[in-house]
DNA sequence: CCCAGGTTATGAATTTTAATCATCAATACA
DNA sequence: TGTATTGATGATTAAAATTCATAACCTGGG
């Protein structure tokens, strides 16, 4: 059973004879008549039977003809959207998320993006969290908001914007009033961070793993504003973005400390393929993040 | 877009690599690529890419393959309906009823026949009471029950068993003592009939209208049985088949009365089509009917 | 580090399938 | 009763799909 035979059934029951359904088909009325033929002879079963000059459907014509309906509706709705697709007109693009304040810094862009691709579906996870990299090469993400890069070629990074690591600290913290810190120093804190490997943290591979220091204890929270509030009411230290904190004017409680000659310098990146680099859609985003920043 | 690339599609997601898809459709690995390349060059789209030694289906090819999922599995369902519907192993009778009275008679046969038959669907309907024999030829009907038959060879007429009416009316009736009447002796009656027109109407057709006789008033009744209550309860007369009667022992307050030189003979027949004569369960039906007589 | 064994892609030849053309047979209508 | 219109059918032609042979590529193991 063949896509034709279910067009050939359709067009019959809209023109109501073979003749006429064959031009819709801009096939002769022989090809019409042959193929069904096969089809019958495979299926061993009649599906109209010539009454007079009209052809009536039997039994199993009808059916096969409700069928058709459905396949064939599914089938051209398919071919459309893909026209769609492949013109660019429409899509879905899954978002990636690979850190924790990625996402936060990535919630202050999408109402502007939603409102200006309003056809586009969008859906950010942070289900590739930890093999994004992976993800986006097959296909299951269209871009990945990192700011830890991976340079070898096969994806695309666009730089969006710099930005800084500084530590968070209750405004009564004993550390509060200074201006640089030495990360021993927070060897008698308690460290808060996402719930991720030490090796992505860089709370630990860029401060406390190279001076050597095993803090007191390491909490870990998964909501950002949770982890603010804790830091707010000393039961902690966190590292953080410092655009964070400038968006979080809700929170007065804390303030933001340096490491004295520890640039904790970061870059955010959109990876994406390089193929889909000049979609208009990925090309807006770049733009506004770029500046947002 | 054909059946074909949907199922390499699916046989591709199954397997995984293009060489194994192409054993599930005993093709070669070239067909499945030659036909893919083909379907992507008339899209425009790329469907998949090769990555190391596997293919990754792009987004496109993920959404065409949950189409895929949907339709391969409507065609596929479909093939074995018909399959089963070739082999008579299923099938949907429908069954017109000509008249009220045929009705009554199978729902007697009909409890025994969906125990034999659990698989075939069946549907009776007097829908097509009126024009049931353009009805069965255009296969809107399988099967008609009737007493009146037409036979010019269109359709195939099968005798289930003969019948008589009777008049019914009640015990207490003047009549009901006599053993034979006249149609002269209906002139002051009541006459209950199901409600279609007189020319289809046996009573009026053969007992009525030779005699010249106009009874004193015409009730149309939907329900046999409450034609019966209403005869019995001296509302009026009726026509029915003696089986009718029979049957209705909770109905012990009429009785049946026969016309003097009138015999009122009929032939309950089935009406199929030639074609469908030798299915199993319209022989069955022939059957059963015949020895229920 | 390269090779064996696996993958898909591709061009040309072959086979299979589908479409057409030219009819026929049946039917409906003037 | 002829004429026009219907679908069916067999032979021929045209098109499409499949295969074969092979290239290009990747991966893992000695």
């Amino acid at each position: 059973m063949e896509l034709i035979h279910f067009r050939i059934l359709l067009a019959l029951k809209r023109r109501g004879t073979l003749n006429s359904a064959s031009e819709l088909l801009h096939l002769t009325q022989s090809a019409l008549s042959h193929q069904m033929k096969n089809l019958e002879q495979r299926l061993g079963i009649i599906l109209w039977r010539k009454q007079g000059r009209t052809l009536v459907l039997t039994q199993a014509g009808q059916y096969l003809s409700d069928v058709a309906e459905s396949v064939i509706a599914t089938v051209d709705s398919a071919e459309q959207h893909l026209a769609l697709l492949a013109a660019g007109k429409t899509g879905k693009l899954i978002i990636g998320i690979d850190c924790h304040a990625c996402y936060e810094w990535f919630r202050t862009i999408l109402q502007p993006y939603l409102q200006t691709w309003p056809e586009l579906a969008i859906e950010v996870t942070s289900r590739y969290r930890f093999n994004s990299f992976e993800a986006i090469q097959q296909y299951k993400l269209d871009a990945v908001l990192t700011s830890d890069p991976v340079f070898n070629g096969v994806l695309h990074y666009q730089p969006l914007f710099d930005f800084e690591l500084v530590l968070i600290v209750a405004k009564q913290h004993r550390l509060a009033e200074r201006q640089f810190i030495e990360p021993s120093e927070l060897q008698e804190e308690t460290i808060l961070t996402y719930p991720v490997e030490r090796e992505r943290l860089d709370m630990f591979r860029k401060v406390l793993q190279p001076a050597g220091v095993e803090p007191l204890a390491h909490i870990t929270v998964e909501e950002t504003d949770i982890m603010l509030q804790l830091a707010a009411s000393q039961r902690g230290v966190c590292l953080l973005p410092e655009w964070l904190l400038a968006d979080k004017v809700k929170n007065p409680d804390v303030i933001s400390l340096r490491f004295k000659d520890l640039p904790l310098a970061k870059t955010m990146y959109l990876a994406t393929r390089h193929e889909d680099v000049q979609l208009e859609y990925i090309q807006w985003l770049i733009e506004h993040a770029q500046s947002k920043a």
